[in-house]
DNA sequence: TGTACATCAGTGAACGCGCGTTCACTGATGTAC
DNA sequence: TGTACATCAGTGAACGCGCGTTCACTGATGTAC
């Protein structure tokens, strides 16, 4: 068993800490309002005591960006497990939801995954990893469904882009398809939900994720 | 007829600069990469000078911003009606390349509008009615589809959120719906292609767009 | 259990930078007679 | 057409700010014997 010292741990705390601190940051000025001597002050200690746990403001959001791909592909994940008995289109809307859900509790780290793209930022190798870790969960239900191949094209692609990868060979194109439909339709009501663009409208954007969640269905299951 | 003077047209003709510099370091650093004084030094003048011309920072982000708005509405009102006399299917084709196009040929742009929202900026009315004028080209030939009523309680909120706002009453709720769908997919798609969130994935993000179109037309044609 | 040494967290001063914005000013341009 | 005055564009110095980052340092914590 390898032994965790006391110090290891205290010093895990205090990352936690710090990120936990960025992101209260980020969520009131946004991303570029991330600053390390507002980080330190908000622990109680100065600026530079930080460079001992990141090596720079950089390394602090790239892991910030990191941690949340992360945590949004567990929760989407889970939320697959937990309906894993289910019909498809009942783990579809649970999927769904449980996407919406994550966003809508925290725009600012929705934001920081799918908005403007932070200058000087570019995606390490296991964050590609969690994204498909996301897409994967969709991607089982909707495969259970038979789908048609409409747009060969595209299907043939999205496969050979998989292949290129070297991995998950087994998924039919026509789910592949679907499953990246699936997530720009969800992410094109999320996001101009988180920023606001629907409010001048006066509706709700719930019932307008649950149409588009239908309509997703529908098309996977009519054929 | 009311003369322009000399000095009217030179300021003018500043301002534009100024914000055509603007864009061109938005497009390299981002919307937090605006700076007066380097906007200043690109026109060969010094920062303060720039205050004759605008009140701060702040109102000339907003300018720029209200500015792409109303190009966007432009571009594509434009392209509705160069398609005018084209049969709805092909006119909502027009429309959305259009649409698309604006946001590849601009990203940066396309991501001040629909990016992370910049702090502390808020939209002016006459920047709603331009977004109102780019929906209302999308729903010109949207309404000439027949439609059924799927979603009836979401139907009714977006007519009356167009009541409320005493504008533009004549709109079958299936249309309006039909067309805010249309919006949330395209973009989806163009949101994450220019973010470039697809680059992994190695498909051509045009097939997937076309595709998002033609199902779009379908839904609103085979009722 | 106690001592000697190594490790490492955190401090505080400092560097250099660029930012938005104000202010008093110079000098050119436009206007009125 | 020419003079007297008002307008306004642009300058350069200055203010205050906060940023990321480095560095030499103190003092506490942990480790080895």
């Amino acid at each position: 068993m390898v032994g965790v010292t006391r110090r290891e741990r205290l010093r895990a705390q205090l990352r936690e800490e710090a990120k936990a601190a960025a992101l209260r940051q980020i969520a009131e000025a946004g991303p570029q309002g991330l600053s390390l001597n507002a980080i330190g002050k908000e622990l109680g200690m100065t600026g530079p005591a930080l460079y001992r746990y990141f090596a720079g403001r950089d390394e602090l959001l790239t892991e910030l960006i990191s941690d949340a791909y992360h945590d949004l592909a567990d929760t989407v994940t889970a939320a697959g497990q937990a309906a894993a008995g289910s019909p498809p289109a009942d783990r579809i809307r649970a999927l769904a939801r449980a996407y919406r859900a994550w966003a809508l509790t925290q725009p600012h780290r929705y934001l920081l995954l799918f908005g403007t793209p932070v200058p000087g930022y570019h995606a390490p190798a296991h964050t590609i990893e969690a994204a498909s870790r996301t897409m994967r969960a969709f991607l089982e239900p909707i495969a259970e469904l038979a789908v048609d191949s409409d747009y060969p094209e595209l299907e043939r692609q999205l496969a050979a882009g998989l292949a290129a990868r070297g991995t998950d060979t087994r998924w039919p194109g026509p789910a592949l398809r679907l499953a990246v439909t699936g997530w720009t339709r969800l992410h094109g009501v999320i996001s101009l939900e988180v920023e606001g663009h629907f409010d001048p409208m006066g509706f709700d954007p719930e019932l307008l994720f649950n149409a588009e969640v239908e309509e997703l269905i529908r098309i996977a299951a009519q054929h």
